[in-house]
Order: C-alpha cells, then sequence, then structure tokens
DNA sequence: ACCTGAACACCGTTCAAGT
DNA sequence: ACCTGAACACCGTTCAAGT
C-alpha cells in the first residue's frame, strides 16, 4: 500500500510504475521487443538504468506489468451481443488479439509473461464465466478457455512474425515461396496463395469459428 | 554443396552443422534456452565463439536448425490411422506436441524461429495433403494448418511453462491461487482445480477435439 | 580452410555513496 | 526516500592473424 512511493514531502520521485509501463510500451512500438532494454528505457524516463530496480525486480516483472496493462478492457468484451455465449466468446476473442495486435511484438511480450493481474484474470473469469453461464461444466469452461487463449495467441505470435512492423522484406513468405517451388510438397504448393496471404483477420475468424462450432458439438 | 566442409585432406574440421546442432540441444536440456548462448556452445565443443560463425551466420540462424531438427519424423505421423482424415490429423497435431516436449524450451524455439526445412514443410505439406485429399478445398485445408499448428505451438508453449523442468516451485499456479482466493473472480475460484491441473494431455485433446469436430462440421 | 585471440558495443543487475 | 556512478559478470558478433 506504501512501497515506494507514499504522499511525501521531498521533491516528487520522477519515476513511478505507471509512467514507466507506459513508457516502456512507446519504447515497444517505436523499436520492438529486441531492442527494449533497461538502458534504453531508463534513457526515454531520463534516469539511470539502475534507478529503475526499485520499481521492478526484474526486466521481466517490467514485461508483466506492460503485458497487464495491455490487456486492459479485453475483459469487457465479454459483454457485447445478447445473451449468445457463442457470440460472446468471440467477441473476448477478437479483443484478446486486437490487444495484443495494438502493440509491436504485443504477443511475444503477452506469452513470455504469465500476469495474475486484475486485466488477465478478469478476461479468463469473463471467458469462463460466458461459458458456466450457458450450461457448460467447469471442466469443459476451463479447458475452453486454454483452447480459445491458446489459440488466439499463438495465432498472433506468427501474424505479428509473419507481417514486419514497417521496413524490411517478408523474409519469411519468400523463402517459403522458393522451398515449395523447388519441387516436393505439392500441397503446399497448391495452397501457397492462401498460406501466403496476408488476410490474417480471414485466417483466425476460420480458426476460431472451429472452436466454437467444436463447442456447440459439447453442448450438444 | 561444398561450402565450408569438403571433402579436404588436411586436419578435419573440428566444427560442423549437425554436431553443432546436436550439442546445442543437449546444452537446451540440461540448462534451457536463457543459458543457451554462444559462448557456453562453443566451450562444449572445445572451440571459441567465434568459430561457430563459420556455420551459421547467426544466433537465429542456429535456432533455426534446432527447431527443424526437432520436428524431423513428425510429418510421417500423418500415415497412422486408415484413412480417417480426422485420426490423420489428431496423429499429426500429437507428433508435433510430442516433438516440441521432447526439448527443453522446445516450444519457445520453435515458436521463435521460422524453418523452411524439409521436417517443418513436410509436416505441413502432409497435413494440408491429409485435407485436401479427404475433400476439404484449398482455402480451407491451409486454415485448418494454421489453427492445427497455432494451437499446437501455443498450447505447448504454456505446458512448458507451466510445468518447469525439474527444481524451482511452479511460482505460477501458486500466485494465480492467492489472486483467485481473494475474493473477485468468482468462475476462475470454481474452476481453479481444474485450471491448476497439470493434465494437460487432457487439456490438449479437449482443445483438438473442438477443432476436429469444427471441421467435421465444414466437411457437412 | 579453419580456428584463435582480442576486441567492439553492448547487456541485466547490484550497491555504496550522495542528496 | 530516491537516484547516481560505477562496477560485475556477462552477451552476440567481427576480424586480423596464425596454422
Amino acid at each position: 500500500m506504501s512501497s515506494p512511493s507514499s504522499p511525501t514531502r521531498g521533491r516528487p520521485a520522477r519515476l513511478d510504475q505507471a509512467r514507466t509501463v507506459q513508457t516502456a510500451l512507446d519504447l515497444l512500438d517505436e523499436s520492438g521487443l529486441d531492442a527494449l532494454t533497461m538502458r534504453r528505457l531508463a534513457d526515454a524516463l531520463g534516469v539511470q538504468a539502475g534507478a529503475l530496480y526499485r520499481y521492478f525486480a526484474t526486466k521481466q516483472d517490467l514485461l508483466t506489468a506492460m503485458a497487464e496493462r495491455m490487456v486492459g478492457g479485453v475483459a469487457g468484451a465479454g459483454l457485447a451481443g445478447d445473451g449468445d455465449w457463442s457470440e460472446s466468446v468471440a467477441c473476448l476473442a477478437r479483443a484478446l488479439r486486437t490487444a495484443l495486435l495494438a502493440h509491436r511484438d504485443g504477443a511475444r511480450v503477452f506469452a513470455g509473461t504469465h500476469s495474475t493481474g486484475p486485466n488477465t484474470l478478469g478476461f479468463s473469469d469473463s471467458l469462463v464465466g460466458v461459458l458456466r453461464e450457458a450450461g457448460f461444466s467447469d471442466d469443459e469452461a476451463a479447458r475452453a478457455l486454454y483452447a480459445v487463449a491458446n489459440f488466439t495467441v499463438g495465432h498472433t505470435l506468427e501474424e505479428q512474425a509473419a507481417v514486419p512492423p514497417q521496413g524490411e522484406e517478408p523474409t519469411d513468405a519468400g523463402k517459403l515461396g522458393e522451398a515449395v517451388r523447388a519441387g516436393m510438397y505439392p500441397h503446399l504448393a497448391a495452397t501457397l496463395p492462401v498460406l501466403t496471404s496476408t488476410d490474417f483477420t480471414a485466417h483466425f475468424e476460420f480458426g476460431l469459428r472451429l472452436l466454437l462450432d467444436g463447442l456447440g458439438a459439447v453442448e450438444q
């Protein structure tokens, strides 16, 4: 309740958790995760690197706070639609993907951390709640959460890796094309246009539909 | 065909790509991805760090070769079962998960790279092939590959993060328990036993079933 | 041709000392 | 109480020089 920031009377601290996380997210968007170092972040905050350790015990803790902040508001997406559990779950999954896409390397940051903050737990509680209230068992609801969340994060990880934010060529679809045209992989060759398509929203919606239809079958 | 390893007559090179990748995988299993540095790998190979760069232009290239090696043989899993596309796809997904689980941090290595080698492309071609031959369209087959692969990798990423290989407490289920018992999150509280269950195979099979049932609905 | 030795430009983290 | 300065123990990568 009063760790490093009680209402003190000395000169106000230049740093606090909220401003540090915000600046870290700005730096992430500008330069990407690989360029987000404690020293560069300290520079952006006008401070020495060591000072950050009064607010975050490790860099991993900072990344966790960033992930938690990124998914703020996502839990509320479960209230859309009018009582259709399938649409509510879809909205939650879409909101999670959108929140991760909103920051460069957002999925990598999220996948690399395990926040137990209110935004992250609120999302999980919301999704599990929608399914329990729709009549699914506790086991089914919890496992559906795993399936939807893991698919969404895994998908967004691929999406952000495949579509580099600005400059450099997408080095990936290119090498895939070469390799596939080399001869083997007849099935990949036939489906190359879809595989290298950048319409990731369509890919995402397809996978999400599979999961929801599968859940509909569980419901009987 | 003859870059750094022609059949020369001088003293044989101490290094080659295959031995380097194998030693790197051994080191990964012993110490984990964070401890896998070019210097430590060089040490294990009895060589200086700089020497590795004759065989791999960057550390990322080495990691890609490791990922490619990890999924060797996975493509063959599509031949199991007797013509049931659903069982073939399930076998491919299970084989991928098993291959990633076979190495410490295997999913992290795989998710962080994008191999276009024969093992990785063979897996994709195999899965797409099973579906195309079962009558799915090219679009459906390609998108199903995305869905199954992203779910499997996302799931295994979580699994390996949740179950620390040997020592240290699972710091994760613990903090989740605290936070959930604090009051809010009634739905998480009700499903806590399932959420903190370590039966990841059951979780995986549930999600996989959803995807396959969803695909069955597409088939009509 | 292959590897060493040494350097370059960094990292995350700690901690006495200042204010 | 909060931050600086400086250090510790590392990183990935490059490249002249040796053999």
